[in-house]
DNA sequence: TTGTATGCGTTATCAG
DNA sequence: CTGATAACGCATACAA
């Protein structure tokens, strides 16, 4: 039995011939170890779980690419789960943790709040990519959203836009942020803050094309001529509101997305948007999580990613384009 | 110690006051039970652990929703890991489930010889979903491909198109299939099945644009007046090379997809697509495996969700459109 | 080089 | 109702 466990982790000490003995009798009646057993003695499971708020998250995915990479460099096993941005179901899943199932965590948007997190994270590994919860007390990687609404806005405004809108998730500490960004361009240039062009939405496509329609349907109040989406995904709602309104993006209006997912390069007009190193900002965060579990010791603050601005034809009316086609 | 256990477990058989005093203790040196040593005792870990070939699979998303809501109705919990389609990735994968870190496994587009599956399946619980290889003996849930197929090729040649052509990933069971059901209608109308028009392609945008392209430049042949993509994301490359090429999909030439994701609704112009109930997929392929968890005896043979057909704007030259006119 | 004995954290059984 | 003890499957210190 001790024989068997020492062939399964190759043992030097065990001849050659008793080795591949165990392993023919091994295969013969098909025994497979198990990893309970091992764990339970051993206690790295050198596995880590990473929660999204949802499957096919087109910007995640690109992040949880990045932190699977970083993983399995360093000889450890990812898996994913989905939290729908329920609370309950979140502390269902940290479970995981707590009770040894995986030796660290990965938020990307966790909905709990700060002291919890604080908590957890003095107990346990645990880091915080790009969505962050404020004041939670865990190392977190992304990028300055103040800087780069900042940069989107001034943008607009040196094209010749007056009436920018905004559409944001508030509930977002980066929505927060941006919204932010977004009005010290606006102090810096002298154009008034309107609330009347401040509107939610959830990241959805249709809050998107909700959202649209309140702008262009303000009772005692001219109608924007640009509109900074919070999301692609918003800004694919918006344009699609504009086409169904007789209005065309990116000449009537200008549109400027955030996240430079997939499908900003497909929409019709191709969108404008901030693209963030989705690879880069999962790859930092799995390393510093890897670190954390085996130097518990480390002191660790958080890293900040950089972003840039990607011109395409929603912004045509005020400016160069990305030139020619991006799809081969 | 086993008080402790029983308080865990809510085991009515312990005194109220002993009971609060040890939960109070538990709170107070901040003790969470281990799940090794519970699933080393127990054998069941109510995990369940689903295969995806990539994360934000756009179809498969929703089916991953529908196998989560069922898994979680029956108490069990749910995790993820991605394949990126490499067969070695897969089997690490696989490990979770031989060595009992969880309690089954859920394919949705395994990679793997189906001789292998299928000695999986005999001694584990598995099931495949949505995408199955040929031969594999694992319970298979998915649409019947061939069917929707030829519906749509039917309906295009109704519609008066006589050139139509395929986009497919050859590699995939559902693609043979698909192009099965394709010839049959064409035959069914004795038009020519000509294998020029056939094009492959890899469910990226890319792939699609490209395969428009090739279909645009034949040398000795007339170009198609109808174009089948095999994902709705291959038709959003075709949609927007056919832009870039001055042609007007859903007017010059009408495109179909397949697998109704949230793409068909934006694009422009939207999409008419193959419907599959995605919702339905996951949940019936997860209580299938839940039931084949609890009831090992059980003999199980595949299971057919319906499908039906979108008409959108891709196809407005030739009739109705957004009526959604349900087929199976 | 191999076998034996112990403990990891649970839960189930049995005695008290 | 509660406490002691064995067993789950593995890895390791130690004995042989």
């Amino acid at each position: 039995m001790a024989t068997v466990s020492r062939v399964l982790n190759d043992d030097p000490a065990v001849a050659e011939e008793t080795r591949s003995r165990v392993l023919q009798v091994i295969d013969q009646v098909g025994y497979a170890p198990n990893a309970l057993g091992r764990s339970l003695r051993k206690n790295p499971t050198r596995r880590i779980l990473v929660l999204l708020p949802s499957i096919s998250h087109q910007f995640l995915s690109g992040v949880a690419r990045g932190a699977e990479q970083a993983a399995w460099r360093r000889g450890y096993q990812i898996i994913f789960s989905v939290t729908h941005s329920k609370e309950e179901l979140e502390r269902q899943y940290i479970k995981m943790l707590t009770q040894r199932s995986v030796d660290g965590i990965l938020f990307t948007a966790s909905q709990l709040p700060a002291q919890e997190l604080s908590g957890l994270g003095a107990r346990y590994p645990a880091v915080m990519c790009s969505e962050c919860v404020e004041g939670a007390k865990l190392p977190y990687v992304g990028i300055d959203n103040e800087q780069a609404a900042y940069e989107v806005t001034r943008y607009l405004i040196e094209g010749g836009c007056r009436r920018i809108a905004i559409i944001t998730r508030p509930e977002d500490y980066s929505s927060r942020l941006r919204l932010k960004g977004y009005q010290r361009a606006l102090a810096e240039k002298g154009i008034p803050d309107l609330p009347e062009y401040h509107v939610k939405g959830d990241h959805s496509i249709t809050s998107g094309a909700y959202a649209c329609r309140r702008l262009f349907s303000l009772p005692n109040l001219q109608p924007p001529d640009a509109v900074f989406a919070g999301s692609d995904l918003m800004a694919a709602g918006v344009i699609r509101r504009m086409y169904e309104m007789g209005l065309r993006p990116g000449e009537d209006v200008m549109v400027f997305g955030f996240d430079n997912i997939e499908l900003a390069r497909i929409l019709t007009p191709t969108l404008s948007t901030v693209s963030q190193s989705k690879l880069q900002m999962g790859r930092r965060a799995m390393e510093l999580l890897l670190e954390r579990i085996e130097t518990p010791a480390c002191t660790q603050r958080d890293v900040r990613i950089g972003h840039k601005l990607i011109f395409r034809e929603s912004t045509r009316g005020i400016g160069v384009q990305e030139s020619g086609r991006e799809i081969t």
